[in-house]
DNA sequence: GCTTGACCTTCCCGTAGCTGGAGCCTTTAG
DNA sequence: CTAAAGGCTCCAGCTACGGGAAGGTCAAGC
């Protein structure tokens, strides 16, 4: 299967495909003419990753995941490790954002937003 | 006023200091000898870039930012929309970050986190 | 006067995770 | 036979810097 068709079955642009070839994740076998042939063991993979980044999962964080699927032995435990500390770092970000976020509102709460120079925002970041 | 006192005085690496000279947010003057000569205003610029920058806006919004700043006759409501805008993005990211953290806690919550290789993460992740 | 060390300069490379484009080759349809 | 569509590799660029090399400058101590 061409990459093309690889991308439409995995969801991903075909940059994206030679991308993560680059980078060592999925090595597909090549045709006779150079083209790149993706069989069914890749297109699990290629989709693993999909979902896995849509996830949020860094690449690096996709090679750990794709090293536990590929090993028969792994511990679930394992797995869950990381699952849970990829939602450690969602709760920090997001703890982050809601912190901007009420300073942010704060000051846009007492800005009066009309056609006057004077502004409690642009206050606020010259340090007033 | 040299560099790494500019830097001590608005808590910023030299190296982003020059960074923003160079993408042209604060360009000081020059001694005879070629160092750069920060004054009071660029020591302003610097630190308006610095808060806006911790509040998560990005360059571009601290470019506007800086304009409306410096523009005498600006209209407040110009900054508030501007601050409106970043707090609708970050109400989109933690709205994204929170349904992450949804899907990823609940396939948490399925894997028993032993020493067995059956995972339910995995198994999402593979598309089962 | 000389050395040493702290500072300054410019320049280039690397980060994450791709995306776009140039230039060229191969396959396929009409 | 031609033209379009797809494939290939390589290079550049995006954000917002950080690290480090090679070299110039300045102040202190001997």
């Amino acid at each position: 299967m061409n990459i093309k068709k690889a991308a439409q079955a995995t969801d991903l642009p075909p940059k994206t495909i030679r991308y993560y070839e680059e980078i060592g994740l999925v090595a597909p076998a090549r045709s006779a003419n150079g083209y790149r042939d993706y069989c069914e063991a890749d297109l699990h993979r290629l989709r693993f990753i999909q979902r896995a980044r849509s996830l949020g999962f860094s690449i690096q964080q996709c090679r750990s995941l794709l090293s536990l699927y590929d090993d028969e032995h792994r511990a679930s435990a394992d797995v869950k490790a990381l699952a849970l500390e990829k939602v450690g770092e969602i709760d920090r970000k997001i703890e982050e954002l809601r912190s901007l976020r009420a300073t942010l509102s704060t000051l846009v709460a007492h800005c009066h937003g009309d056609d006057r120079p004077d502004c409690p925002i642009i206050e606020d970041l010259a340090g007033a």
